[in-house]
DNA sequence: ATTAATTCATATAAATTCAATAGGAATTGA
DNA sequence: TCAATTCCTATTGAATTTATATGAATTAAT
């Protein structure tokens, strides 16, 4: 499941693929229809993801860091939601052992699971947010949803 | 995230499909390697997903319902955790709108998602418990974990 | 220098979910 | 009647999620 943290942190960033602009968190709350409080510390943790960078004090904001088609979604996903696999002892970024398993090397539920955590992972590395800004039909309108 | 109750719902499961034997919970928790009495509950909800059928009282148990081939990781997964989908306005078989979009035909985040909860539904709808005890290199010596 | 607009840091809180345990009623076979 | 079992209801503690509140630090404009 993705975190309601992590949609508003998509929709950010949709926001700002979109317009390149700066912007202040205040306006991408409102145009990403965000709770604007909840937001700014989205927008701290994607910094720290490296996905934008920000300026304080008047005429500060938030812009994208680098191009649009450079940032995937794989990696917002797990910079705000951490792995990818459905089991932590499938993750190839967050691997964790599993307490109930002896043996992970033939554990079959691992093996199944690791088989969804790859595909999901193929979608989302491989899909960018300017591939995201593309994907509406509404986008000279910036109406993404 | 897969919960544990899933985990260890599964692994319940590929016990039964591999001893194929009606089996009493105590006796299931000990091969899975699972707590006893949160299995009791969990065995409950897979009666209820008609995954399985129990019987009660001396020499009862819990029998798998059907053949292993035909318990798809899907059914169980969804009977368990509820949808696949990322997000609920994704999900086929779980749906529910999103109270911060406006249009959902046009949302971005849905379309990528959908893509997302289609592969993860292609794998698990296409596994089978018995494909799980096959994948097991040492499924004679009934290890799978 | 003051003010207004902003990010940034820290703390907190309410609600929900998760993982499990407890206790005992009901059922069944020996 | 007894032992083994499923089944039912309640509870618990911990963690996570989804925010909100307060105010410090920074910056540009006046
Ligand atoms: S090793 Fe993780 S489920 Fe078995
Ligand atoms: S409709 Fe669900 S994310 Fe937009």
């Amino acid at each position: 499941m993705l975190s309601m943290k992590c949609k508003y942190a998509l929709k950010a960033l949709v926001v700002l693929a979109a317009e390149g602009t700066k912007l202040p968190s205040s306006a991408i709350a409102q145009k990403a229809r965000v709770p604007a409080k909840f937001l700014e510390a989205i927008l701290t943790d994607l910094r720290k993801a490296d996905a934008l960078t920000s300026e304080r004090g008047a005429h500060g904001g938030h812009k994208l860091k680098g191009s649009p088609e450079k940032i995937m979604l794989g990696h917002v996903v797990r910079a705000m939601d951490g792995m990818l696999a459905p089991i932590p002892c499938a993750s190839t970024f967050y691997y964790k052992k599993c307490d109930d398993c002896t043996d992970e090397k033939i554990c079959v539920i691992r093996h199944a699971m690791t088989e969804v955590r790859n595909k999901i992972a193929e979608v989302l590395d491989s899909m960018s947010l300017e591939d995201l800004v593309n994907m509406s039909p509404k986008k000279k309108q910036q109406l993404f949803w």
